[in-house]
DNA sequence: TCTGGGGTCCTAGGACCC
DNA sequence: TCTGGGGTCCTAGGACCC
């Protein structure tokens, strides 16, 4: 029997997660920024409704913002995965295949049994998530990846289907493909939708129809894979619980932009002891850290980007070990005099610490450190970020984010619980 | 003044090996 | 005139996603 998926996606998260802990915001527009307060990253139907676009530079709609009343909030990762956490456990107790694909994403495989019950049961996931987190979500069926999404647009964009629309077996399916356009396609992004737009490829249908061996030749097997979906045979997979990420980065635009070293220094810092931090929690050691540092994309005609990669002896999830090499990269990569805007710590050659090979020769310190790591998380976690830090001097950060309207978290400190009058 | 952050996958090309 | 022919592994860069 051919399988079939169930996208479920939180409408506009984001604003959601805030609207459920200001009630009075439903029906008003709301939008919602990126770190720094740079680009407009989430946005209710009546924000849309007033054209403002995805990733939109704040600075630009200050005006038209102002104008209609928006209600605009810094972003507050904190509570937005929380919230993610509980709609995913939601799903997971439905007996269902759960693959999560982003943070306001799943794709549901159905359990067999259900498949013919296909639109209840549907109906009683969106109802579930609605009750027990209080986010609305959309819902979108097919037999293969691709399809689901473009259900999902469906689902989300015509009321009339109250949030669930299934392609499976549909006669309409032909007509909706046509009628999506085909850079709104999962997979096709700008570059491919012109190529095919040349190519005389406009909609999805015509992707559907278009000659394999020219998407493979010019979209490679990404494309090709992407037609075949489109016509029904799924071949995109997700692992449904990736054994642990490929490389972690943890990277920030500064607040203002520094051309102190030592400043830069505490950035580093602050991002090697986070992505450090990110890498133990999954249980994992890196092999390479890399650095870079740049002052940024839209500046003046002095413009300066480096990067530095080093790699260890062996994998290791140590801070001391991480902020130690991403100081060193600093040091041969920093030129004075430039105002610099941003930098970032990617680490990668990430394994498993079970994984590991046996050493023979090495007197590590790893037994020692271990608990010390261990300990370290349990004070950060209790007690919020970076209560405890390395060689941290206390003072001005320059290079901390800019974020003025940021809502609490409701949810994740006790600082902050709603509280009930 | 002001344009995010964190990921994945694929391909081409270089280095190296026999 | 006319450079061997495969392999593998690694890295940088492109494209895409949310």
């Amino acid at each position: 029997m051919k399988k079939v998926f169930a996208l479920v996606d939180c409408n506009n998260f984001y604003v959601s997660c805030e609207r459920l802990f200001r009630p009075e915001l439903n029906g008003k527009p709301v939008v919602v920024l990126s770190n720094n307060d740079g680009c407009i990253v989430a946005r209710s139907n009546e924000a849309k409704a007033l054209g403002i676009p995805m990733g939109a530079p704040f600075f630009k709609f200050r005006g038209l913002l102002a104008r209609h009343n928006v209600h605009v909030f810094s972003s507050n990762y904190a509570l937005y995965g929380d919230l993610s956490s509980r709609v995913m456990k939601v799903l997971q107790q439905m007996e269902a295949d759960v693959a999560v694909y982003s943070i306001d994403e799943a794709f549901v495989s159905l359990p067999v049994t259900q498949i013919w019950n296909r639109g209840k049961y549907a109906a009683e996931l969106r109802e579930k998530v609605r009750k027990h987190v209080g986010i609305p979500v959309s819902i979108g069926i097919a037999t293969t990846r691709t399809l689901a999404k473009i259900a999902n647009r469906v689902a989300k964009k015509e009321a009339r289907y109250q949030g669930i629309f299934d392609l499976v077996d549909n006669r309409q399916t032909e007509e909706i493909l046509a009628r999506t356009a085909v850079n709104d396609v999962w997979g096709i992004g700008s570059r491919s939708t012109e190529k095919l737009q040349r190519h005389g490829i406009h909609t999805a249908l015509d992707l559907k129809r278009a000659d394999e061996t020219w998407v493979r030749k010019h979209l490679t097997v990404v494309g090709a894979r992407t037609v075949m979906e489109l016509n029904e045979t799924p071949c995109i997979s997700l692992e449904k619980a990736p054994p642990c990420s490929k490389s972690i980065i943890t990277s920030r635009t500064f607040g203002q932009p520094i051309t102190d070293i030592g400043n830069l220094r505490e950035a580093v810092i602050s991002y090697a002891s986070i992505a450090a931090e990110k890498l133990r929690k999954q249980g994992a050691e890196a092999n390479t850290l890399n650095l870079f540092i740049t002052t940024g994309l839209f500046d003046e005609q002095s413009s300066y980007s480096n990067n530095q990669t080093v790699t260890f002896p062996r994998p290791t999830s140590s801070t001391s070990v991480l902020v130690t090499a991403a100081l060193q990269c600093l040091k041969s990569i920093y030129r004075p005099d430039y105002r610099y805007r941003k930098a970032g710590v990617m680490l990668a050659g990430i394994v498993s610490q079970g994984y590991r090979q046996q050493e023979l020769f090495s007197r590590t310190t790893v037994k020692e450190e271990k608990p010390l790591m261990a300990a370290l998380d349990r004070i950060n976690n209790k007690w919020g970020r970076h209560i405890i830090q390395y060689g941290m001097t206390a003072g001005d950060r320059p290079w901390s984010m800019q974020q003025s309207r940021k809502s609490p978290a409701y949810t994740t400190n006790w600082q902050e619980l709603p509280v009930v009058k």
